[in-house]
DNA sequence: CAAATACTAAACCAATACGTTTAGTATATG
DNA sequence: CATATACTAAACGTATTGGTTTAGTATTTG
């Protein structure tokens, strides 16, 4: 079993990380996501399978894909003429464990939003003032 | 209690979605991530109390501030002369949504790549091979 | 009122992102 | 062998990003 550091995006939170970098940037992309929602739930894929669905160039999805491969959520196997795409959940699981790092804090945050959101003419939510 | 529909991020998985754009795109950047950081765990914070670890210039500061406030991550409360910013956590909430959606998929992927992982050269991972 | 403070607007620049087309390589198939 | 298939490389155009500097607007403060 592959042994991830447990707690591997929770320990350097803050600090400056360029895989994290480069994975939320690939999520940014809505083709990206469309095609790695689509290696979720459909296994592996060709790289003109992945292409299908979209009107844009088979080298365009190409390059999505490479992208992805960069950021190291997807890999590339060849397997004849074609690359078989499969995803490569670690990076994602980063990502995910940056915003769980975060999330007692802005959950806070979010009931003084609430009151705030419910009265905007109200006092801001009840913060030290600096 | 502001009502948030408990599975925004659920029902529309896959489809073009701007806002999620900007939030990721606007996690991408580790000054942005680190402002986060800073909010959720510090409350709120002028632009320029923001800006004083980083030996970017203040301009930088006020253009990321921008790019997180268009992604939804926080607002800006005017307050004098000074712009105060709040965490606002809805749209990171919905990031963490669109990965949480994918999450019992890719982790099965995960238990597949650590065969993969743990021998390479072996047959990868048994999928349905299309 | 004058000067300092806290920003923001505008103009600019270099680098990157996203798409195209055209051409090329490698593999499979008739 | 010839052709089709599955991609990738290279060159290109345009838009956006991330930074700068310079100048300006509000708002405090002396």
């Amino acid at each position: 079993m592959v042994a991830l550091p447990p707690d591997a995006a929770l320990t350097d939170v803050g600090t400056a990380d360029a895989v994290l970098d480069r994975t939320f940037a690939a999520l940014a992309h809505p083709v990206r996501r469309a095609i790695l929602g689509r290696l979720a739930r459909g296994d592996s894929a060709s790289v003109s399978e992945l292409a299908e669905p979209f009107d844009v160039s088979l080298m365009a999805i190409s390059k999505h894909v490479a992208v992805m491969e960069e950021a190291g959520l997807l890999a590339k196997q060849k397997d004849g003429r074609i690359q078989r795409c499969t995803l490569q959940p670690e990076s994602l699981h980063r990502a995910a464990g940056w915003i769980e790092a975060h999330r007692r804090y802005w959950e806070a945050q979010l009931d003084a939003l609430s009151h705030f959101l419910a009265d905007p003419a109200s006092t801001p939510p009840p913060e030290d003032s600096r």
